[in-house]
DNA sequence: CTGTTAGCGCCTTCAG
DNA sequence: CTGAAGGCGCTAACAG
């Protein structure tokens, strides 16, 4: 069959087809195609031409078969439909792009069940590399251990899992809380709520350590019943308020573990008739978009979400250009955003 | 080298090394590991052992080369890190998964070129299909030609390009925009302004004809000085309601093409102290989550995005169940969502 | 400068 | 019920 005949019938073009067609080894023919040095300019014009005219496309799996690399990254996150998750993954795509590698997108939703299928799958799938931020019901990390032993790149972001040693890339989610929560003092407020995310997760531990050093720092005494464990969802901000204003315990700000929450907060504060911030001031942690739209404005530590996703993709290439160096632990730098949910004083 | 050996050694465990220590031959070791009904139950058992004590995993790109199909779905958008898109995937991803699919993510940008390079990677990749909604640059469709001719299902959602035959799964977009200007006109409005998207995007051009034709049922003239090109970003919203208030033109209500623009008008009249919605009305398109943040909620034609992707999956799977059926072209219905943005009257 | 050869790891006829 | 053999499309020694 032709090569003229297989193009007619939207047959594979190989490089077979080119060789046979110009009477030379597909040798001849792949190393064209590669711009080899050692190939005469007619046969590589010649090959060219005929690639173009023919829509040669390379099969990539077939040389991934031999090359050992799919250039291919793997990314798992919890969800994604989330501004955080989705901006962090642009920020990888970015990166992937520009060194010429895939992305291959899993959602765990939040399942340990469904992570470890999906990180098999990647691993079958023979992706160069894995970057995850890990689900909160996840505990047990042998998944993860499978890459690390066959020497692929695994970076983790945001959601930082403990028992395994690992690269990682994640903001100072300590420092931040701490900055935020001296903020809300330096404001006047002495009764500060914590709405914290799932107890399992090292960013809620962090972010919970930030809120109690700040206190103890300004002689504030920690008090258990301030702190409500949340979640991530705006729709458990809710809740959590309701249950909160039913408790009927006095208090002045609200420290929300992320800002979907927040908005969960201050949605259910306006709701009620709370004057925010004078009745109730509230900060959240993200800087998501819906930040500045939210009336008043929310205050809240940025963190950088793209460069977060450039770090990890950075951080990725390093490892395959450098195999065996050492793992690499990034932390960015958070910004506060301050805005007027948590103004109370003029400056 | 015994499979003990590869498996210290952090090599790849294969069917051949399985076969070599169990004695049997590599063929007999496939049939076992895809539970085929003519293998003795004790080799199979042996197998299945190994393999677990030998953490093997199957490599999908050597099974991909020999059949033909990478059981992987490539989609392309223009931006992740919108609410929309990222909604759409988390969709598509759903049905991927649930069909043994992995899901490639590439970003356009809104650029051409971009999407040019970025479906030839993924041609090259041998993605089982396609799923894109285009950027507001392409005109030219023939590098998604490509796949059509080579029988690749290819389903277009969202942006649809005109010029190309394929599937595609929209929402009713003239349906939306007629419905939500008509409510505006019960409403009283009789001076509505539209910031349309980017004119050679099919979605923008339905979307005006239905403001203009709901305007020309109520008998309201149609006045192009009060549509305005926008885009769709909340950043061009904003620059656009300033040039609007700038001409000076009066005005009751603005129809945004999509919310992000709607979130950039209202923020722009809060700003400069313009009642929403007694001085100007807003309505948009989408119903972001943030639609519900604003104060007053916005009032918004709600697309069903999480849907629109699983329809798009389902769409790709049912091409490759019935391969060479007629396109499929489906078109989801959009919801009112009645808010505060643009309640005028009693009811 | 180019051809020959030998796989990459898996799957599936075709034999037994 | 199992084995042998060939091949998916590409690459990279190793020879000329």
């Amino acid at each position: 069959m032709s090569i003229e005949d297989r193009y007619q019938s939207n047959k594979e073009v190989t490089l077979i087809d080119i060789a046979n067609e110009l009477n030379v080894s597909k040798s001849t023919v792949s190393r064209a195609l590669q711009n080899h040095h050692s190939i005469g300019a007619a046969t590589k014009k010649a090959v060219l031409e005929l690639a173009e005219k023919y829509n040669y496309q390379p099969n990539a799996i077939a040389a991934s078969l031999f090359k050992k690399s799919t250039k291919t990254i793997g990314v798992i996150v919890p969800i994604l439909s989330h501004y955080f998750f989705s901006t962090v993954i642009a920020g990888i795509e970015e990166v992937a792009y520009k060194a010429g590698y895939k992305v291959i997108i899993c959602q765990s939703h939040e399942l340990y069940e469904r992570e470890v299928i999906v990180s098999k799958t990647l691993l079958s799938a023979k992706v160069d590399g894995l970057i995850v931020s890990v689900s909160k019901e996840t505990v047990n990390m042998d998944h993860f251990q499978l890459f690390l032993n066959k020497n692929i790149p695994l970076v983790f972001f945001d959601r930082l899992p403990s028992g395994i040693q690992s690269n990682s890339v994640s903001v100072d989610d300590y420092e931040g809380a701490f900055k935020i929560v001296e903020h809300l003092i330096e404001q006047g407020c002495k009764k500060i709520a914590h709405f914290t995310g799932p107890l399992n997760i090292t960013l809620t531990q962090n972010r919970l350590q930030g809120y109690k050093d700040a206190l103890r720092k300004h002689n504030i005494p920690v008090n258990d019943e301030l702190i409500y464990e949340c979640g991530f969802e705006r729709a458990q901000g809710i809740t959590t308020t309701e249950k909160m204003l039913a408790d009927q315990i006095s208090i002045d700000a609200i420290f929300a573990v992320c800002d979907p929450v927040a908005i969960g907060v201050m949605l259910t504060l306006k709701q009620k008739g709370i004057n925010i911030p004078h009745g109730i001031a509230v900060v959240g942690f993200n800087d998501d978009p819906t930040a500045t739209v939210i009336d008043p404005p929310l205050t809240t530590v940025a963190q950088p979400a793209f460069e977060i996703g450039v770090a990890a993709g950075n951080i990725f290439l390093k490892q395959v250009s450098e195999p065996g160096g050492a793992y690499i632990k990034e932390v960015l730098k958070t910004n506060l955003a301050i805005r007027q949910s948590s103004i109370l004083k003029n400056s």
